[in-house]
DNA sequence: TATACTAATGACTGATTGGTCATTTGTCAA
DNA sequence: TTGACAAATGACCAATCAGTCATTAGTATA
């Protein structure tokens, strides 16, 4: 084994049990039987491992899940090979799937932030695919709130074998998902994530909107906006972009009052991401 | 505002956007603007303070939804009423809820596992008692399942306005959560999670078996099997129980030869659990 | 054996960590 | 004004952190 995947190794299991930021590199290397100059000959940092971590597994991951959905031929165990290859690789490399549930949400990394973002992306879209291919226009309005049960699932019951080990009957579990995820295909009717509201998830991270570009959205808006206290609102904060000067509890007001106007609610949340409040 | 209100505010802020292990006291008293001697006048230490905030925050979450729970007399409108008392708490308190889901899976504190262990188990109870009266014997056979999707819809369904802090419609998505969750009760046939299998979740945290109990339970299964790799099996891994003389991976595949057997699947479980794999 | 090269080491740096404690500051009643 | 007490400070501690680099060990060619 080359001294990379003996490091990768150590600190799979150590990150899995302990936490990325609770891991520090002289324990992976005493841990893997090296020293601590050997580490940084293989990686530039601790921050380069765990994405280099992240990518190794999720391109599996990814590869596998989506070799399922194009290549099973029969739709009717399509669903159920889906989950069971899901949960399969869970399984097999649990230390790995505890560190992806743990850090997915959180974490200091900005890098490491949009790269989960782009593979949680490319999750939906094999999901995606797999529901169109089984419900088609059945689900026209539904699938993206199914996307979101799907993974709801998957994120659930793995916590079962991930952090309290029983051994548990995978087939089974798959198949009873296959069904649930089936029910809400053929029987719900209320979407919650309208396409829209889907988009507008997965465009912004990449959007990193500019000062000036921020600016700009608010001159049009006070042009559009007839009530007094939402262009008010929308002046000051315009001032305070250009030059920071309100403190953070007023910045919130400001934007309260914007909140719920109708021309109004996308520059507040594109001002509450901006403000990073 | 107490000090000690003071500290959990900054804390909490920090703690949502940076996770606990990334955050320093020395952060805290700083954002807090107080000096770090204060910080230890209120608390006995930084664990002290997470448990504090969890403590203060889940006792507040679930008194919520029990009360809706409890106190809601149409059962039309349940389970509408359950996820929008869910979603609106989680919600009001954003930084707590990131907190929660974040640190809720892995965390190295010792006493805030069992902590959220317990908080787990009332939410829990408070779901299966919200199903029970809905449904009754409908969902005999799967209400456990049903928990967890339940819990499930609610987590995945929270990084939306958790983490891209979109403006959302709370009222829309209980009623498409309410529906879902109806249309699992009702026609959901599989049952996963049996009464039995969600006991031993729910019930292993507190056994702490000991060493003592554990060499008991394997001369009584030596006893009874009769195959003999199994059998040797168990010896040798008695023997390293009492004194530990044996590699990880030989361990491993020693339990690995147990954990098919009808008869040593109970104490493969124990084992993997005592020894920490 | 001598030379040239890479692989590997671990002592070291400066910064930071959680936590302590002698000292100072602020606030009372006498 | 004094003295007593609590509240608050921040310099300080040992431990640890991520990361560096002069040095050594190991290996292959000549």
């Amino acid at each position: 084994m080359s001294k990379k995947q003996l490091i990768m190794e150590s600190a799979l299991e150590l990150f899995a049990k302990q936490g990325f930021e609770a891991t520090s590199v002289q324990q992976i290397t005493e841990h893997a039987g090296i020293s601590k100059g050997a580490f940084y000959l293989s990686f530039k940092s601790k921050d380069e491992l765990i994405i280099g971590l992240i990518d190794h597994f999720m391109q599996e991951f990814i590869s596998d899940i989506d070799h399922v959905v194009k290549n099973h031929n029969e739709d009717k165990n399509l669903l159920n090979e889906f989950y069971k290859s899901a949960f399969h690789s869970f399984q097999k490399h649990s230390d790995f799937a505890k560190i992806f549930i743990k850090e997915q949400s959180q974490t200091v990394n900005e890098d490491l932030i949009s790269k989960m973002h782009h593979y949680d992306k490319q999750i939906d879209k094999i999901i995606l695919e797999m529901l169109e291919r089984l419900y088609g226009e059945e689900v026209r309005y539904t699938k993206y709130d199914l996307i979101y049960c799907t993974k709801g699932f998957i994120h659930t019951y793995s916590h079962l074998f991930l952090f309290f080990n029983v051994p548990l009957d995978l087939n089974l579990l798959s198949q009873s998902l296959a069904e649930k995820t089936y029910l809400l295909a053929r029987h719900s009717e209320t979407t919650f994530i309208s396409e829209e509201l889907y988009q507008s998830f997965n465009e912004m991270p990449e959007e990193k909107v500019t000062k000036e570009q921020i600016i700009e959205i608010i001159e049009q808006k006070i042009e559009e906006v007839d009530e007094s206290t939402e262009c008010e609102s929308l002046v000051l904060l315009k001032q305070h972009i250009q030059e920071p000067n309100l403190s953070p509890v007023i910045v919130k007001g400001l934007l309260s009052n914007l909140k719920d106007h109708p021309k109004c609610k996308q520059i507040s949340y594109l001002l509450r991401n901006y403000l990073e409040l």
